[in-house]
DNA sequence: CCTCATGATTTTGC
DNA sequence: GCAAAATCATGAGG
């Protein structure tokens, strides 16, 4: 509409400038005549209205030639005049208190907060933000979100999980490159165009300025949706990569001989520190929660059938033994008498256990934590007092953990391979 | 396909 | 918040 408080706008630039940003807020309503090459020149006869179309069109044919030429005319006439510079000047101030007051409000955008959501959420995934490394945080983060904690290094899933994000973080990278070259292409284009017609026509700098913005609005609609498509991606990425992991594997061979290691060889009381939890999942190469979660099945499916888990607890119970016997392992001081003193318990001392399993295994068979309670066993009365189903002394903790564990379990047989597995008292077995 | 083993999740009690 | 118990869901073996 300013347009039109410029007067008619010169020959073949009514066009040009802003009516190229199509969408531009405000309109770029043409003005009336706009198009019109000869609107200004005088040159269009009058009195269109009762002659017949064909005759009109013929005139209009012969006219715009004609007034085509007398615009040139004109146009380099008014180039030359000695005021141009001062009426353009002065046009423009005109120009940009009119036409530029009435968008004020539009100038200052206010950051979209959805946009903003969206950047956030780019930059958590790691989609966005720096280079590398931002995978492993995406995936620390679905972890930590998924409640668990996954070691770093672990799945397959995992990895997977990485390389699909690099994908989309790649494709995402190259999109906006792209888009912002073309905004760029496009800005300089306009700005060109804007300052070709800046010659026939009042262009103030803030208009230009004003184009630009509106043109980088335009882009940065365009850049949201890109967006917006990424961080779906990376939604149903990460729903799939949480539902994989959600599906339940076994543990290694391995880890599951570690942790029953672990927990056949501290039958009386089996719950391991966090610490000692820490080293059984660094060793199986799980979580600290599936650590848990297996001690906490373990205890409740080996209470529930003891008689099933014998043979097991046998087995382990030799090797603990037999590790014991060619074990090495002359510590005779400090046993670490299980138990009796307060809250740690036998695992808690972290002197003991956690030394212990902190060691790795001379032959690759992690047996150090069996081998210390083992040695226990063969170390003095105190160390029995544990295993053997005696006089146990627990803790408060251990006394609250065990209080349906004990009864159940602590079955002398199990650290003494020599008993047979019917020594075992299943009182509460089914 | 069925069954069992087993890891994970949910519910419940403290 | 932790552990027990119950339950779900899936993998593996027959």
């Amino acid at each position: 509409m300013d347009e039109r408080l410029l007067g008619p706008p010169p020959p073949g630039g009514g066009r040009g400038g802003l009516g190229l940003v199509g969408g531009e807020p405000g309109g770029p309503g043409e003005p009336p005549g706009g198009g019109d090459p000869g609107g200004s020149s005088g040159g269009v006869p009058g009195g269109r209205g009762k002659q017949d179309i064909g005759d009109i069109l013929q005139q209009i044919m012969t006219i715009t030639d004609q007034s085509l030429d007398e615009a040139q005319a004109k146009k380099h006439a008014l180039n030359c005049h000695r005021m141009k510079p001062a009426l353009f000047s002065v046009l423009c101030e005109i120009k940009e208190k009119t036409g530029l007051s009435i968008r004020s409000s539009q100038e200052e955008e206010p950051v979209d907060p959805q946009l903003m959501r969206l950047d956030n959420m780019l930059l958590a995934e790691g989609v966005a933000g720096p280079e590398k490394g931002g995978g492993s945080a995406a995936a620390a983060a679905a972890a930590a979100a998924s409640g668990g904690g996954v070691s770093p290094d672990n799945s397959i899933e995992h990895s997977d999980y990485r390389s699909k994000l690099a994908q989309i973080r790649h494709i995402y990278h190259s999109e906006l490159e792209k888009y912002e070259q073309a905004c760029n292409e496009f800005t300089t284009h306009v700005m060109n165009l804007l300052r070709e017609q800046s010659r026939t026509r009042p262009v103030a700098p803030k208009e230009m300025e004003r184009m630009v913005s509106i043109i980088h609005r335009k882009f940065s609609a365009i850049q949201m949706q890109l967006k917006q498509s990424t961080c779906e991606a990376v939604m149903i990425l990460r729903s799939r990569f949480l539902d994989a992991r959600r599906k339940r594997r076994n543990f290694s061979k391995q880890a599951t001989e570690v942790l029953n290691e672990y927990f056949y060889s501290h039958l009386s009381n089996p719950y391991p520190s966090e610490e000692a939890k820490e080293e059984l999942a660094k060793k199986c190469g799980i979580t600290v929660s599936q650590v848990s979660n297996w001690f906490g099945n373990k205890r409740i499916r080996y209470k529930k059938n003891i008689g099933k888990f014998q043979e097991e607890a046998n087995i382990y119970a030799v090797k603990t033994a037999v590790s014991v016997t060619q074990g090495g392992h002359s510590r005779t001081s400090s046993p670490t008498p299980p138990s009796s003193a307060g809250s740690g318990g036998s695992f808690n001392l972290s002197g003991s256990g956690d030394m212990f399993l902190g060691m790795p295994g001379l032959n690759g068979d992690s047996y150090s934590a069996s081998q210390v309670e083992s040695l226990r066993h063969s170390m003095g009365p105190a160390g029995y007092g544990d295993n053997l189903g005696g006089g146990q002394m627990y803790s408060p903790r251990e006394m609250r953990a065990n209080g349906g564990w004990q009864e159940a379990v602590t079955p002398s047989s199990v650290t003494s391979p020599t008993e047979g597995p019917g020594s075992v008292h299943s009182d509460t077995s089914n």
